[in-house]
DNA sequence: TTTACACCCTCAAGCCACTAGAGGTTCAAC
DNA sequence: GTTGAACCTCTAGTGGCTTGAGGGTGTAAA
């Protein structure tokens, strides 16, 4: 049996994370010690790996919670976990388009900065007139 | 003089923003009515328009507070603002490419998927086997 | 057996950058 | 004078944690 701490060791996740996980119902409530402390089995291990590795995949926590209902019944069609996938791919593609076009805007106004005073300064510049900008960029509420 | 929802249309931004960012001093206290109710001048315009731009390029409020500081010394040197930018580009960058990892991820888990049962699934499968992965993808933090 | 100390506990609040809603007031046009 | 859209303040909620206060537990060495 794992302590809160060796757990969070053994997945990359803060102690913390992991109760905050368990509050909002993603783990299950563990077994514990005469003294109250959490104690943990392979199975925990398990499911906060799959959390975690959701996590770094950049789905959101209610999509792992569907992804993990999804692995909890293993005779039902695979549709839905491929349709929560191919959603959370083309999040990932609007980003990623977003953030290409940032990197352009940001490159260029850098690179137009000639380092004097900020009365030239093309950055300030830049950010003070919207349609000195070439791209379409919008990362707000991205 | 404009109304806060006028100034709200011009620059696109909610007028409950606007009155936020005047909560936490980005914005400055504008004059009144009779009434109580906000008025603004071509000042208060052109500034929200420089905020709603940083932001759409992707600077913090904390960032964009230190560029208008700035905006508004003329005769300091511009290599503070540079460095802002330079800072900002490379988060960009960073995240740029833990995106990029994470969609050849998704791509990967999405085309092996065959549509049958989700105890095959390939998209469950490589969420739980980390080790699957051919990528070094870690979006968490980003 | 005592003591040290790393680890654990709960609960509350904070972070960012807003967003939403309740409940009430003002302004401008008709 | 009346309508109704737009305004006001204040509070709370969002996601996904993180931090901190103030205390209790577990284990190994002296």
């Amino acid at each position: 049996m794992l302590t809160i701490g060796s757990l969070a060791r053994k997945t990359g996740t803060k102690v913390q994370t992991i109760r905050y996980y368990e509050q909002i119902g993603l783990m299950p409530e563990p077994g514990r010690t005469e003294g109250g402390q959490r104690r943990y089995g392979d199975d925990d291990l398990d499911r906060l790996a799959f959390i975690r590795h959701a996590r770094q995949l950049g789905f959101s926590l209610e999509a792992i919670r569907e992804l993990l209902d999804l692995s909890d019944h293993p005779d039902r069609p695979c549709l839905e976990a491929d349709a929560i996938a191919r959603r959370q791919l083309k999040q990932v593609e609007q980003r990623l388009a977003r953030l290409e076009a940032l990197r352009t805007e940001l490159k260029r106004m850098i690179h137009e900065c000639s380092g004097g005073q900020t009365a030239d300064c093309r950055v300030l510049e830049v950010l003070r007139d919207h349609s000195e900008c070439l791209t379409d960029h919008d990362e707000i509420g991205a």
